[in-house]
DNA sequence: CAGCTACTTTAGAATAATTATAAAGTAATT
DNA sequence: AATTACTTTATAATTATTCTAAAGTAGCTG
């Protein structure tokens, strides 16, 4: 029990936070689960707030989903509706878009055979592809 | 001239909109142009807005653009800052992202190997590669 | 383990992009 | 030319996010 908490306290301490109360809570809430989560922070306020009487505050959330993301424990992403979304699956990038929802696509799923040649100076970073859907008519 | 206008007028008819002065003007803006452009509404309005002494209103820009954008004129993505970007070229969906800057690539440079089957009654609208860069060090 | 210091939490204010509103203006049909 | 429906505009409202500063807590230090 204590074992497990403290892998949810190295992912804060990794990301340069003490593990407080709220923020192993939170933490915790993220990362014990067997399968990937795409949330906004919206999401995670409503997700955890509902079933406590203090609430975390949405600033302590963003705060908290942040650091994450900049320790690469989270992947933020953008769709057209201009909110955050963040996906605990760090491994697999890529993803279908139906409607609002989001759907895994495994890293080996999608293969190239050529890629571009990035500008002098610059590498490749990463790449992140996303496969819109809609309703076969 | 007035031939040259109708390219623009079309746009907008096929949008849904009534060609008003504020709407050609903002139509010829975005589609005279030879080279693909990246744009924010803000960099629409500062762009546009700086030349004239009566400006067209912020919501005619979004208006317009939105309308561009249903009827396919334009292309809509958004990135980590969730800001909406449009960008005039419809054919080409892929870019290089490197420090909030955007760089076309040609559909052709970016060939699959391999790519996901979508889930049952859901078919492939379109593919949307972001290739972030880094800095060599 | 008491005290101190630096980091945290929080409520609420501030900001920024976008959308809604409603009054005054204009396109286009008659 | 008159009428009607659509537009423009300034302004207010909304929404996601960030900032602020006061009250609280973690975790060293002795």
């Amino acid at each position: 029990m204590l074992n497990k908490n403290k892998l949810f306290i190295q992912k804060l301490r990794s990301s340069g936070l003490r593990p407080t109360r709220q923020r192993v809570e939170i933490s915790k809430f993220l990362f014990s689960r067997k399968k990937t989560f795409h949330f906004t922070v919206d999401d995670l306020n409503k997700l955890i707030n509902s079933k406590r009487n203090k609430k975390i505050s949405l600033a302590t959330l963003y705060n908290t989903v942040h650091a994450l993301k900049s320790a690469g424990h989270l992947q933020e992403f953008s769709l057209e509706n201009n909110i955050s979304y963040y996906d605990t699956n760090i491994s697999s990038h890529h993803h279908f878009y139906d409607s609002g929802k989001l759907i895994d696509i495994k890293r080996k799923d999608i293969n190239f055979k050529k890629l571009p040649v990035p500008p002098s100076g610059k590498r490749i970073k990463n790449v992140e592809v996303v496969i819109k859907l809609e309703n076969v008519k």
